[in-house]
DNA sequence: TATGAAAAGATAATCCC
DNA sequence: GGGATTATCTTTTCATA
């Protein structure tokens, strides 16, 4: 269903995830392109997948002081039921912006953005212990942010 | 410079972070306001920095397998060139998705997006240990993708 | 089948109230 | 902030190679 991309697809693509207020003509120009091949090879990527969503990325710094802090969870043994139940908590608390399960000894990643530390201790005791079967938690917080991003590397990019 | 934002700013960012293909109109529908008046608006949030951009996201899945990896970097004392030079390299490399310095023992948590382990191998020998000032990398590699977001939890939110 | 040109429709941007 | 107007861009259609 979905056929190999070119590489003018994936400079649009990569385009798309510097900037994607750029009008059609805009990136047409910059890919070698006319309008509206260009904008047809676009409507493609989306309705093939490719394109998964296009939002506006807010300056954190804006709304107050906050830090992201990693958490490892060790978990105990789950029923589906449960794991379920804990990916839907997961997703539903919207601090914790990514979560990872894990090789090793820790199971899972978490990200979470905190307002303070205060915050997030209340965090770890009143929510993420109370979590479906998650037995202990071990805390690395960050202090400043030196890269943060969502661009994907393609192979058309520097 | 920035003034308080009020519910409506809230409601609007909330909704751009969410889905920025909205027409003006659309949001202006759901915050309950007029198309001019929320333009307005999203001028402003623009200008003053709230929106530092909008762009595409794309579905890594789509190309091809790969999975996240969590490096700690221990580090030396780095003079301030040093620092900068390190600083520049992690922004150069395009599979550092994320970087942070940390609290405690290890200094500096990379987010890093490896194609393959045997990439990632190489990638630890031929990149990173040869970055100023690195002495030791400890790897978490990921399994499975649970949640993944850079939507900031606003007040308005749910 | 892919492209380019051009028309129709929708949206962004600017007016005045 | 709202309503109406204009400019711009998106989206469709059609002709071409």
């Amino acid at each position: 269903m979905a056929e190999a991309l070119d590489r003018l697809d994936l400079k649009i693509l990569d385009r798309l995830q510097i900037d994607a207020s750029e009008s059609s003509s805009e990136i047409a120009e910059r890919v070698g392109l006319s309008q509206s091949p260009c904008w047809r090879r676009i409507q493609r990527l989306k309705e093939e997948g490719y394109i998964k969503a296009q939002v506006a990325v807010l300056d954190r710094e804006k709304f107050g002081e906050s830090m992201y802090i990693f958490a490892q969870l060790k978990m105990g043994r789950l029923s589906d039921e449960a794991r379920e139940s804990f990916i839907r908590a997961i997703e539903d608390i919207p601090e914790i912006t990514e979560a990872y399960t894990l090789f090793g000894e820790m199971d899972v990643m978490l990200k979470v953005l905190a307002p303070s530390m205060a915050w997030y201790q209340n965090f770890t005791f009143r929510r993420l212990l109370r979590l479906p079967g998650v037995e202990d938690i071990r805390s690395t917080a960050t202090l400043s942010e030196m890269k943060c991003t969502h661009r994907l590397p393609l192979p058309s990019a520097p």
